[in-house]
DNA sequence: TTGAAAGCGCTAACAG
DNA sequence: CTGTTAGCGCTTTCAA
């Protein structure tokens, strides 16, 4: 069934099927015809005709770090209810099976058929910026600030001073924050100056990984040579590693130690005890940087960028 | 860059290039001109126009539930590591998303440019078996066996022995076993007649939906008028809302009841006390699905199916 | 082993 | 508002 089956049937031209297929443009009387026919047929375009005259596919890849993080899921969510609403659907990569370079698999897929590329990002390089610069469809980086590219971005230093005033009106005096590597601009950096700038006790800050098996080596490693009864953790996953060294290691939470995260992962109310964290709605951050992609992508399309819920949620983990 | 630009710099035919990037059949001197070229250009073939011939895109539609759901999220990493290794991406298509009733959905994509599709499913009909007969692109459920289908399973017949002869070294009298609608073969029928057959004790069972709250409120309902000191949930989450509900009504977890769940969510060893479950390795089977779906697609394409592993994991809440 | 040529199904000028 | 026409970039006969 082609869109030549359907002029047929109609008795119209292709392009005017074509016309009642896009634009517009058709009188009452044929777009009834055509209507008809293409239910008689059962027509759909063809993909690949159409894409090979427009270039238009209606695939988004979403590069994500890998499939079993709980807030790349979530934000995956957010897109998915957004865009599939357009008719867009998404090409989801997840980049612990990418064997090539990341750079080289982004410039790559630019050209492969696909309507726009949202990367979930721990960091953006030189290079990605470069890439997006030069790629002919939209590239948006999503967790990152970046003035050169489309970044949607969580306000990370409302973040960490929401966290410190809470910490505030706890009543512990040494505070251990673990943080993850400054190569990480939105969490590394802003929501941990978020945090250190709004806090009043003395703090010790570490720098660990995003997996809860770094948080509780660099517990083990580092812990025992310093003095807090407070351990903030920069997400909810190092939160979690901190609290299972805790655990193994006799310490009382929260009676001899507090502990708090960011983020409020699914697994932080089945911890014991259950976790006091921010909650951080990134569902919203997926719906933001949908939004933004089919605003580069669909004429006309409009959206106001919607704040991120921040709440904090009180757990067993500090009272 | 098109295959002419390309074929001009090497001095050949459009032919011989396109040639050069199918079967073969090309001199080993213009094999090496046309190397060269394509290395010069950064060419990359255009996957609208070829699609137009070949009709393939190298896109696999998988379809599930939730993107929130562990053992979904484990087959399809499962998945990619076979796919993206034969350059295969996934279009990841959750069903809580889909507007339009899954039949029509599903009849839809067969004809929007996919190789193949891959259904998560709970449930296998009559209209599923008659899409995917007539369809031109192979279609495989997973999860459910149907004999006019391709499917791939678990062995749920033998998870629920497994578990039945775990239950049975256990020092209890009377079994609750949570099960989930008949409508699901798998868990629903095989997974229980494994389990009933194979167990020693007298046992009640209780049909309850798949998520924690289906399981807390049949449990709040029915279980007060039922004798039992071990309760086994069909699924991990489904054992994990009995907890919660026996929790939360001052049950001692294991001292007076027990508690056994299936699937080795990552939740379960969160929880308090730490789940004992059946370690069902989803990975697996996803990659089951992603290589039936290659051998369907790719010729000269063969493999073995992999046995699930299935691996008891004795915790807290049993002991 | 190669090149010429036909055409996959569609969109988008353009002329009417 | 409609039909004619010219491709989009590629694969695949076919004849050489």
């Amino acid at each position: 069934m082609t869109i030549n089956d359907v002029a047929r049937i109609a008795g119209v031209s292709k392009s005017t099927v074509s016309r009642y297929l896009n634009d517009g443009y058709v009188s009452d009387e044929n777009r009834e015809k055509i209507r008809s026919a293409i239910e008689e047929t059962g027509y759909q375009t063809n993909v690949f005709a159409r894409g090979l005259k427009t270039n238009r596919s209606k695939l988004i890849a979403i590069i994500l770090p890998r499939l079993d993080s709980f807030t790349s899921i979530q934000s995956l969510n957010g897109m998915n209810t957004i865009l599939s609403q357009y008719g867009y659907q998404m090409v989801v990569v997840p980049k612990n099976t990418i064997e090539e370079d990341e750079i080289t698999y982004l410039r790559r897929i630019t050209t492969q058929g696909i309507d726009g590329i949202i990367v979930l990002a721990h960091a953006i390089t030189d290079d990605h910026v470069a890439i997006a610069d030069s790629s002919k469809i939209p590239i948006i980086f999503v967790g990152q600030y970046h003035p050169q590219a489309h970044t949607i971005t969580l306000e990370d230093f409302e973040v960490g001073k929401q966290v410190a005033e809470y910490v505030n009106t706890l009543d512990i005096n040494h505070v251990l924050y673990l943080s993850v590597s400054e190569s990480d601009q939105s969490v590394g950096v802003m929501r941990k100056q978020g945090f250190l700038q709004h806090l009043d006790n003395p703090v010790r800050t570490l720098i660990t990984g995003f997996q809860q098996k770094d948080a509780y080596e660099i517990m083990k490693r580092e812990s025992e040579t310093i003095k807090y009864d407070i351990v903030v953790g920069a997400t909810d996953n190092i939160a979690i590693g901190a609290l299972r060294y805790l655990h193994d290691h006799g310490v009382e939470v929260p009676k001899s130690v507090k502990v708090v995260g960011i983020g409020n992962y699914d697994l932080s109310h089945y911890m014991q005890p259950t976790l006091t964290t921010l909650h951080i709605d990134y569902q919203t951050l997926g719906r933001n940087a949908a939004n933004a992609m089919l605003s580069l992508l669909e004429k006309d399309f409009t959206y106001t960028l919607e704040s991120v819920d921040l709440e904090l949620i009180k757990r067993d983990s500090s009272q």
